[in-house]
DNA sequence: CTAATAGTGTCTATTAGACAGTATGTT
DNA sequence: AACATACTGTCTAATAGACACTATTAG
């Protein structure tokens, strides 16, 4: 947007004279559902371990809420647009930088935060969690976390965040964001899995994501079982 | 939500000590893209109406951006959800009640208003033209306004919204809050078309749109070519 | 050889697009 | 009768689901 040019010198004297501290308090937060999928190993040395979709959450130091897991984030200062809230927020509270980010929804019930008026932006972010060195705060299981006690309206978020992933995972390239740089296949589709809780069958799941995947030509190895294509994600024309 | 409970004398006193008045000064406002379908009246007393996707605008009474033409819209109140603010905009600055809405996005720009910092949640709205009574807002056609000079960066939310729509139509049942009670299954098939922006086939549409409509029994008349069965929503099942 | 995953081929069901063809009112 | 729209039927193309079948590695 460019910079507003007021019209006349009666405008100049008005806003010369608008005085914002003459409104109620208010505060805006973001807050952040970062979510990765991690890979637990397998016990057995033929079988591939099971994914798992996690999200990050920190401890409260401070009240309200003090001791309780909360989603990353804070509130948004005076000089910040709220995305750059989010990137800052996510830096300090979780060491993480250069993460994928969508907007939500905001929330506005007037007694979400017992300090003070709080309107609330959330946000949802992808990543990959082998690549994600996190400082502060804990993944947990999505399963497990929506079941837990969390500060403020923070598992509704959650559940909110898995909801609009699911509804967009069939018609973006979302989904990569979670991805490392190669992959075969299957790690893809276990994701697409984890994340519309459902099984797919193979032959169809090669079929649509073929658009959006160029293989590397390296393959797998010593997996106990016939190697696999490693792929990387290209960006389609179509969708 | 349910009401908020210290965990102890400790943290009732830190709520008691909590200054909202420290943090600079901020406010919230909402924005509310109103869209109907305006049915122009043919010359031809064959031909039937050709139809025009209209939002609805205020022009603005003060400072800043006096005189241009806005979205309807205005600051959330201390004791007010968003949802709520939009209810009362709605209402005093275009007379509409009971309007379909949908969140759309937040924008928070450091400079979007001269005034002070704010920070915008623009919401769209449907409804049906002919049960509006507006007050003090004026309609115009969407391709017109979104090359006017309006206020603030409303065009951009415009074109937003409209996006938003077209997204949304053919997998929600949006489109019947832009419809009037019966319909023919013309009527909806030119509101798909003027939000998609392209002619649709007739045969394909009345298929994939059959199990969203019901027969009322009853036929028009005196269009000047064979009557055609009116319809009304009916929810369906899937979706 | 076996277990486990990788990958292909093909049949079927569903759905969207195209379009011809029929129906029926008003003037 | 002519025009404009209403409505149906059917062929085709594209896509998703199901599933059998083949391939290939480590142990």
């Amino acid at each position: 947007m460019s910079k507003y040019v007021p019209s006349c010198k009666e405008e100049v004297e008005f806003l010369k004279n608008y005085n914002p501290k003459d409104f109620p308090p208010l505060a805006v937060t973001v807050d952040a559902v970062v979510l990765g999928v991690f890979k637990n190993a397998s016990d057995n040395y033929r079988k591939s371990g099971t994914p798992q979709l996690m999200v990050l959450l920190v401890k409260r130091n401070d009240f309200p809420y003090k001791g309780k897991y909360a989603l990353p984030g804070g509130f948004v200062h005076e000089d910040e647009t709220m995305e750059e809230t989010l990137g800052r927020t996510l830096k300090t509270k979780t060491g993480l930088t250069d993460v994928f980010n969508e907007q939500l929804y905001t929330i506005s019930d007037v007694d979400r935060d017992p300090r003070m008026r709080v309107i609330s932006c959330a946000y949802f972010s992808l990543l990959d969690i082998d690549e994600a060195e996190i400082t502060d705060a804990e993944w947990f299981p999505v399963s497990e976390a929506i079941n837990m006690d969390l500060a403020f309206d923070h598992a509704t978020i959650i559940k909110d965040a898995l909801e609009r992933i699911r509804g967009k995972i069939n018609y973006t390239d979302i989904v990569f964001n979670m991805m490392p740089k190669e992959f075969t296949i299957n790690d893809l589709q276990q994701v697409y899995e984890i994340v519309l809780d459902k099984k797919l069958l193979g032959a169809a799941f090669r079929r649509t994501i073929s658009d959006s995947i160029e293989d590397t030509g390296k393959m797998t190895s010593n997996e106990g079982h016939r190697p696999a294509r490693i792929f990387r994600y290209k960006k389609s024309s179509e969708k």
